[in-house]
DNA sequence: CATAAAGGTTGACGTAACGTGAATGTCAAC
DNA sequence: GTTGACATTCACGTTACGTCAACCTTTATG
């Protein structure tokens, strides 16, 4: 089965100029040229395209498709998790915008009343873990951890003490980990305490706590590598237990 | 309390660029000028501010801010709704996304082998929903509705079958509402079948089915006032009875 | 068969919300 | 007095196309 430009448009739901678009970028090269200059499609530039949409949707931009097709050796999994974490998120701050604009609509009905704390509130969170996405980590770099805590402290409308307390625990998860692995059992006393631990660590970064976030998480550690480096530096493994840990204490509660 | 531009810049979490764009598009005028022709800002411009976020995180464009900011009498409730409505949107279309690369990094490790049904799957019903906002009230005009309602189903992957005793279902509904309507009793017999229809037509439309999902859009229901004028048209006071009706059912389920 | 309508082509400019220089002026501090 | 941080105004770059314009080719129709 071949395809004009615009027939394949309408199967894909794109416009034609987005196709003659990704052929001028080399994304989407058609698979001839007829006689008269018309780019001819056949199905592999269909899959392609289906590909190529895929991705799109993820919101990755098409630099990196681009790359992404072109190379077999990219990484695809580790882009896949990069994205799927900007993608929770993404959906945890359309959480709280939602939960905003519900205040404003449902409890003052067509006014505008929110005050100034919770209309910052909305996006405080939003601007904390956008900069530390995009300058985090430079600005670790460059003026040491401090400076990057109180300003996140700062921005999340946490107390300084709030937010040292959570670093507290996250630190002793950190300890509580090797200790509570030793045990062998994702269910042994230590092991619960260490997802309870967790889980209070979370309620303080988090809008709301829910069981399927709670795994979620414990998921995502698993899966991202910057994660399980992070909590198998104490001892190997130690990922896959906390996960474990907190499937069980997740499962437990009522 | 002034603020020089970038000290402003600094407190609202956006680059002094920003700024200087919104001076330029006269979104946010600095009190005065002084003397070397530095922007000087005041309380009133940094309420200003806040406010301009504000509507910039539900992601109003800033030509739209300008109008909401600029005339007192344009209906920001109706903006908010609008709005609202285009974040439940997105984040469904986001739940979806997520659960496709849930299923793609667990169960594939790494691997991008879902088939092309799948791929499509994601992104169709935003498809569909974009068409429909953008060209929908054109192309009903235009063509009538059932051009619409093909494409739509066409779109969406269903049968136009299933796509017609969605129809179906849906008059069905606004059939129902005002015998369930009479009895007075959001408990009632026929209010639980209200409800239950309602949620088998919802499992035509959505992913996948939640408790709070189903309450959300009940409770949106009651806040857009398209949709109040849509069952209220049998019944007055309808929508809130299908409210309740729905929140019954959603509570008694297990 | 002529002609119109529909669909194809290549430029090339427009868009939104800034980022990023360049060239230059101003202020506070050592 | 100079250095460095901060301010100013151009002005061009960015992304992923939308939207003409000017022109050519294929298909449908009276």
């Amino acid at each position: 089965m071949e395809y004009t430009i615009s027939k394949l448009a309408k199967l894909a739901g794109v416009s034609s100029r987005t196709l003659r678009y990704y052929d001028e970028i080399d994304l989407l090269k058609p698979s001839r040229i007829n006689s008269s200059g018309y780019r001819i499609y056949g199905q592999k530039e269909v899959d392609r395209l289906q590909q190529i949409l895929f991705f799109r949707e993820l919101e990755v931009d098409l630099e990196t498709i681009i790359q992404i097709m072109n190379e077999p050796n990219f990484d695809q999994s580790n882009a896949l998790i990069h994205h799927y974490n900007q993608l929770v998120q993404k959906r945890a701050r359309l959480d709280k915008l939602i939960e905003t604009i519900d205040k404003t609509i449902a409890h003052q009905k067509g006014e505008i009343t929110l005050n100034n704390h919770e209309k910052f509130e909305a996006f405080k969170d939003n601007l904390v873990t956008e900069n530390e996405q995009k300058y985090g980590e430079e600005i670790r770099k460059k003026y040491g951890d401090k400076t990057v805590d109180e300003s996140n402290a700062k921005f999340r409308g946490m107390s300084k003490e709030d937010y040292e307390a959570m670093e507290k625990l996250g630190n002793e998860i950190l300890e509580l980990l090797p200790k509570a692995f030793k045990t062998g059992d994702p269910s042994s006393e230590l092991a619960q305490q260490l997802a309870a631990k967790h889980k209070e660590w979370l309620t303080y970064s988090w809008p709301s706590y829910s069981k399927e976030a709670h795994r979620g998480l414990a998921e995502m550690y698993v899966a991202d590598e910057r994660f399980t480096a992070y909590y198998d530096k104490g001892i190997e493994g130690g990922t896959e237990f906390l996960k474990d840990a907190i499937f069980v204490y997740v499962d437990k509660q009522n």
